[in-house]
DNA sequence: CTGAAAGCGCTTACAG
DNA sequence: CTGAAAGCGCTTACAG
């Protein structure tokens, strides 16, 4: 047989499709309590599947969500990505999971693509240039919510973010005090406010602190191959370095592979600093000293915000900064 | 403004919805090139974007695929995803991600909230004990395609699997070619028939190769922890150990973690072998060497299968082998 | 306590 | 070459 629909309920009930509609939703009290257990036995039978298609159309609510992010592969992303999927599933959405890696065509497209698919809200971690895709957003009056990564607009937006600075100085001040003056600092890509940010904020620590020198400023992609070969860059310079300091521990596991491979022993030659916290930052060898970044709790945030806002219990454009927190491990001394 | 639809053009162009439909969709070639531009152009002003779910109600068709797994941050799992988004990108599908977390409820849960949002099919990866929920699946004829984990069961589906008797072989000859004679196998969860379908080849080829010991047989989740808590309890046994074969990566991750904590030298101590050659196992220190199952291409594949069957191209039920390979880099000598 | 009817925004035979 | 109309399966004022 086909799919039971809610005509069929009602058929077999001897009601109409109201009825049948208010029952299974819950709607109303007024309902005889006889037709009320005739139709949640009978839609039991059918194994009745509601059609929230049909409902979405009428409604114009789906209770799915859009995330749009970078890459899943990369485990801050994918750390991030459970935390959200995990809170939007509590609170009865589904997430459709979209990979930019870090194109604003392909984020556009998406964008536009869970516009037509009426998602309730998404979810946004851009990969860089994405002010045009704030505003499809925003023309469409769609809700979102940033994370982690600020956008450059004019426009205001809400947004779950760790600040950059505050965990710059402390990862900078960390290495300070354990002796370190030649402290190469690895930047995210240009194109990414955060990397901006991030190396404003090391500026002004090493400038305060006496240690700043233009020269020992590298960029790169945040991928272990940026890792690699921002690392590969700063031994090629000759400089003596006592400590690199990567923007995320994605970048410090490559970095950390090309300097084992090259006979540098971490942290007895050189040490090492991460950013993020990942979970896998703990399990390599040596264990990755590193500025957390709340992951988890970003995302969580990040969702219920979401639907705070698509519920109208937000109506503001709110922001939300959490802290970072140096984590003492092996690969600093 | 509200957000055109169909209408909004066709009142502006003078024409029937009919006409626009037909000509948003290149649905016919009989249009009169001079409203077919005027259509075009006036949804452009428009900034129309469709409402999909309305189409979908109509076609019967969402081009959403829903992804069910059991942890998206295990590596193994991102990898995967990846590749089927990346697929179900190019063949215009989007994807819906659901977290199972290994608990049959929850597959339950999402697989009657898929059905309700009409996808197209599922991609599943069971967390054990699916057989109720793949006659879910079955019974509203909701096309699907199991990856990597089998699921006993009386129907047949389509799948696509990594041969697990042939990755056991090649695991156990390297080891013992290499003159390890005690060697652990860490198998997954029982629940799970991938661990008994390895745990018997271990069997097998063992008694073949004349080194079969039951007490070398341990078992745990496929997770860091499991990893960590099975290898405490093969050293505890105070057996002597040559060499573990842990059945997943992210179980070798957490073993070579706890042998190190320990004191052990690997491989000088103790050699360890894992299984998936996830990306981050040769950013290990040692860099893990292990049995390879084709991750990407097994998501590619799978999502690749599932479209075919949704477009019916695939008509009888398919199952697809993928070889395993052994990696060598420095967990065994 | 219950139902008829309109409407959500598309697609698609069918007719002309 | 173009359009009127029915239909997809729900929800929701409104009426009784």
């Amino acid at each position: 047989m086909a799919k039971a629909t809610l005509t069929d309920i009602a058929k077999r009930a001897n009601v109409s499709k109201t009825t049948v509609s208010m029952v299974l939703n819950n709607k109303e009290i007024n309902v005889s309590e006889a037709t009320r257990e005739k139709i949640l036995q009978i839609s039991n039978e059918l194994n009745y599947i509601p059609n929230t298609v049909a409902r979405s159309l009428s409604t114009k609510k789906t209770e799915t969500l859009g995330v749009i992010l970078p890459d899943i592969e990369n485990p801050f992303f994918s750390e991030m990505v459970k935390a959200i999927e995990d809170t939007a599933e509590k609170l009865n959405y589904n997430v459709i999971l979209c990979n930019s890696y870090n194109s604003t065509k392909k984020e556009e497209k998406y964008i536009k693509l869970l516009i037509s698919k009426l998602v309730d809200g998404v979810i946004f971690i851009s990969g860089g240039n994405s002010e045009k895709n704030l505003n499809i957003l925003d023309d469409n009056k769609i809700p979102f919510v940033i994370v982690d990564r600020y956008i450059e607009s004019s426009k205001k937006y809400s947004g779950i973010f760790c600040s950059n600075k505050e965990g710059i100085e402390i990862g900078i001040k960390y290495l300070y005090d354990k002796g370190k003056r030649n402290i190469a600092f690895v930047k995210g890509p240009s194109r990414l406010k955060i990397s901006e940010l991030r190396l404003k904020a090391y500026e002004n620590i090493t400038k305060k602190l006496g240690i700043y020198n233009e020269a020992l400023i590298f960029e790169d992609e945040f991928t272990i191959d940026g890792g690699i070969m921002s690392t590969e860059k700063i031994l090629d310079t000759g400089i003596k370095i006592d400590a690199i300091f990567y923007s995320s521990d994605v970048m410090a596991l490559g970095g950390m592979k090309f300097l084992l491979r090259n006979g540098y022993k971490i942290p007895r030659d050189i040490s090492v600093l991460g950013y993020d916290n990942i979970n896998i930052s703990m399990f390599l060898e040596p264990e990755l000293s590193t500025v957390a970044q709340p992951i988890y709790t970003m995302g969580q945030e990040a969702c219920k915000l979401l639907v705070d806002i698509i519920n109208g219990k937000v109506k503001e454009h709110k922001v939300i900064f959490l802290k970072p927190e140096l984590i003492e491990r092996d690969t600093v001394r």
